[in-house]
DNA sequence: CCTATGCTCAAACGATCGTTTGATACGAAC
DNA sequence: GTTCGTATCAAACGATCGTTTGAGCATAGG
């Protein structure tokens, strides 16, 4: 029941979430995934019932890790804590993932990639399991910026979900530059954004 | 020569683009494109050579656009211009482009997914058709902005970027509501963007 | 030992893909 | 009127797609 991270079912999931990113969903043959998971064609539909399913594990085995690290880094700040501080629990777990070296960084291209491809579907999907995140952070956001107003507040967080998620897919001209750590690199991303973040939501 | 508005290219361009950003560039066939735009299948590989051929045409014909929108913009600038101004240059075509009628919503979907889709290839392929629209910019916001050094510049330009990016897919929670304009919405939106994008630029 | 269960395997299914072919229609050039 | 280049068409090409099948192998329970 438990299993092993060299497991069938874990191989595939790597595989796909790579070459998902890589080619996209459909661009991505279930043939390639198995053959770079090492494993035999019909294991996808044995383990997972079809390749949508599989897609479907792809985002929740990620999402799950990333909610839950947003929300621990959430509720260990204390009440006296400041903006960047909010910001920096919703940002730097993010961050941590797209660059982490067990392919999270394939993970958020595929984000990105789904919000376009499974138009309502997939949506509904994210919305299910991150709307209470996004709450519990508007909340947060609220409580430190008490002069804007509901409506003012949401659009600058669109604002600063955009810009994050943009760094996230590596998309910018700025990429990590060979003589730096990815965990440096992770540090000075987040503390770029956190620093513009919170210049543009305390703006009047 | 010119072809008309009607012709076969223009058709089977608007179908494409609308189905590419649909279904992305592999999940939708050519037998889907060219049944929308009501020719034959062979037009595509007479009149483009090939399915990539063609996926490159839609990008060129709406990137020219955006970018000779922006330089204008840019341009009617005067030197006293604030950066609030050369921000607005930057921001508000993109944004009347990802919501023009004219397909122009699909095209940035179809944008946001090229990023990932095709690695390499149509990012150098973008950035060559790009890359001089944002060093004219860069320069234009060097000079408002003399505090920052370069590679700062360059890191809130990224993020900015980022944000709009994400705006122009319609991507975030913000949409628009059915009882407001396009033009005025795409107003609200530059606005926001905008007064965030300055506020998180001027910061020290 | 026998059976049942979980898993893997090669092989094949029908469907759909991008592309090519060869015929046909039509207007301009000479 | 004939020729020539452009454009459109139905039909077919081989390749690849997601999925299914049925046999084979292992291990645990009786």
């Amino acid at each position: 029941m438990t299993d092993s991270p060299f497991s069938t079912k874990q191989r595939i999931l790597d595989a796909a979430e790579e070459l998902f990113a890589r080619h996209g969903f459909t661009g991505a043959s279930l043939r390639q995934v198995t053959s770079r998971a090492k494993v035999n064609l019909a294991a996808v539909n044995y383990h997972f019932g079809s390749k949508d399913r599989l897609i479907e594990e792809v985002f929740r085995r990620r999402l799950d890790d990333l909610n839950s690290r947003r929300l621990a880094a959430l509720a260990a700040l204390h009440d006296d804590a400041t903006l960047e501080d909010v910001l920096r629990a919703y940002i730097h777990p993010a961050l941590q993932l797209s660059m982490d070296s067990h392919g999270g960084g394939a993970f958020v291209r595929v984000l990105a990639r789904a919000y376009a491809e499974h138009d309502n579907q997939l949506r509904r999907f994210l919305s299910e399991h991150y709307g209470d995140v996004l709450k519990q952070f508007a909340a947060a956001f609220a409580k430190r910026l008490p002069a804007l107003d509901k409506a003012e507040l949401y659009w600058r967080l669109d604002i600063v979900t955009g810009a994050l998620t943009y760094a996230m897919a590596n998309f910018g001209i700025i990429q990590r530059a060979p003589d730096t750590s990815i965990d440096r690199h992770v540090e000075q991303a987040a503390q770029h954004l956190v620093h513009f973040a919170a210049a543009g939501l305390r703006s009047l």
